[in-house]
RNA sequence: UCCCCAGUAGCUCAGUCGGCAGAGCAGGUGGCUGUUAACCACCGUGUCCGUGGUUCGAGUCCGCGCUGGGGAGCCA
């Protein structure tokens, strides 16, 4: 007999008869004359609940399966005598494939979000963590969708990168030198015994390799693990985490802003239509205010403001800042709190910024003195997206490498790009964890990779 | 990296003014029951994060360290 996975049951119209189902079980509770198990199999949020009756040739051991012990139990699926649920299993045969002992460290109650920390390697076994990996699972493949009904093509833009500055944080070394005896040259490390020849490190982009590919296939993404060595001690930030990077050619920064906006709409909405028992779980038991979060962006526009203007309000404002307001510097978290949970209490999306707070790849704009930078921040998390028209114009590009101390013979392909059929040309990076965090409620970053990697914190 | 908070049983937490270490859940035993985080009775459970100090006496007060959390910065 084949096995039934535990969702399509749950799913039934009428029972299929006898089945096979493979399965841990969450939890068993006795009765005179039989058993009663909840048996879960990672299909789905819901348990089905079988009955074990004491004819059962073996129904002495099955009275010793515990919280966490995995069998497989042949049986004719019937509709269940008690409430609760519609379907439950009459077991004929029950196997024991293996009991788990008491010092199973999942029990049948709530644990803290900091004690499955500790126990990663087992809490996606729990209700909230199993929930929120098929929400990942089902988000990523989201993504491709989206971006295959617009025809962008999925470019696998490279881990290892020989640039030394790609302009976005401390890297992480990668190396195949001794490290307790390097070569050196000059009171130097000598690179050139390295393995590449040269230094390498982990990417923390793939954006200037898709902008060469935008630039030939014409709307492209990238979808990948990035990794940053900033020692970021905080609930939105890991060092490896997977990024989203659409780049379009002949697009400018109103049509990326559009493009943000409808890839956030057509995300959230996915999930409410794909993934509606797993969302219950986080809209009654994570945030109460999930499905008020999620309609608002999935209905209404999203506040489009310029950088000035968002000054301007945040300076009229009443609202007390530990940190003042000022023209010419980045806005604080604060500020972007108030902008999107108390001002207009939703998604805005924030554009062109002072220059000098942007990087060299941004698009300097007519008057001089702003880029053609956006992001789109969410209530709650903060910024999601960050992105911008780039620059295309190589002797502006060139003054804003040297103004920025960049290395020009470094970039000379990524320059290549600018002398040779240059255009317009617009893209953005979405956190794909603070994705899962806004539709999920769940505010630590931690908790929706499977295993987090942040400072000091490599144990899985 | 900076600021703040916490660390007590397997888990969640209480512990008053410095004076014998506690509860619920989990686990064990027995009972009851088409049960639903089942229920009832009984039973066991400790490097009070580590270290140094103050004190007749420290879980409690002080210093240092470690770990975890919240916030800030860096950003996605």
């Amino acid at each position: 007999m084949e096995r039934t996975k535990i969702t399509a049951l749950i799913a039934a119209d009428r029972s299929p008869g006898s089945v096979l189902i493979k399965g841990w079980v969450r939890t068993r509770r006795d009765s005179k004359t039989f058993s009663f198990i909840e048996l879960n199999d990672g299909s789905c949020l819901k348990n089905i609940q079988v009955i074990a009756d004491d004819s059962l040739p073996d129904y002495e051991e099955v009275k010793k399966l515990s919280t966490g012990s995995a069998v497989v139990i042949k049986g004719k699926m019937v509709e269940s005598e008690g409430g609760g649920q519609k379907w439950e299993i009459r077991a004929d045969e029950v196997e024991i494939i293996s009991i788990a002992p008491d010092t199973y460290p999942l029990q049948k109650k709530r644990h803290t979000d900091e004690y499955l920390r500790t126990i990663a390697h087992l809490r996606p076994r729990s209700n909230k963590y199993g929930a929120a990996f098929r929400i990942r699972s089902e988000l990523s493949w989201a993504i491709h969708k989206f971006f295959k009904e617009k025809e962008f093509r999925y470019i696998h833009t490279p881990i290892i990168t020989g640039s030394d500055c790609e302009g976005a944080g401390e890297m992480f070394r990668v190396t195949s030198l001794p490290l307790d005896n390097l070569p050196r040259k000059e009171g130097k490390t000598d690179f050139s015994a390295d393995f590449f020849g040269k230094e390498a490190n982990l990417t923390v982009s793939g954006q200037l390799s898709a902008e060469m590919f935008a630039l030939s296939l014409g709307d492209v993404y990238t979808f990948g693990p990035t990794f940053r060595a900033e020692n970021s001690n905080t609930s939105r930030h890991a060092a490896e985490f997977w990024m989203l990077e659409p780049e379009m050619a002949f697009c400018d920064l109103t049509g990326n802003m559009d493009l943000g906006e409808e890839l956030i709409r057509y995300l959230t909405r996915y999930v409410l239509d794909n993934c509606t028992e797993d969302m219950e779980l986080f809209a009654r038991f994570v945030d109460k205010n999930l499905m008020a979060t999620l309609e608002n962006i999935v209905r209404g526009d999203f506040v489009r403001l310029p950088y000035t203007e968002a000054v301007e309000i945040l300076q009229k404002s009443k609202k007390k800042f530990e940190y003042p307001v000022t023209y010419g510097k980045d806005l604080q978290s604060e500020h972007e709190r108030y902008l999107t949970e108390d001002h207009f209490k939703k998604p805005v999306i924030l554009y062109n910024y002072p220059k000098e707070i942007k990087p060299f790849y941004m698009r300097v704009n007519e008057d001089g003195k702003t880029v053609a930078a956006m992001d789109v921040l969410v209530p709650g998390i903060g910024e999601i997206i960050g992105g911008s028209q780039r620059e295309e114009r190589l002797e502006i590009l060139e003054s804003r490498m040297e103004e920025g101390g960049l290395n020009k013979e470094e970039y000379w392909w990524y320059l290549d790009s600018r002398r040779y059929g240059s255009v317009p040309h617009s893209g953005f990076g979405m956190g794909f964890e603070r994705f899962i965090m806004l539709v999920t409620g769940i505010r630590n970053i931690r908790d929706v990779i499977p295993f987090p990697r942040t400072p000091n914190s490599i144990e899985f």
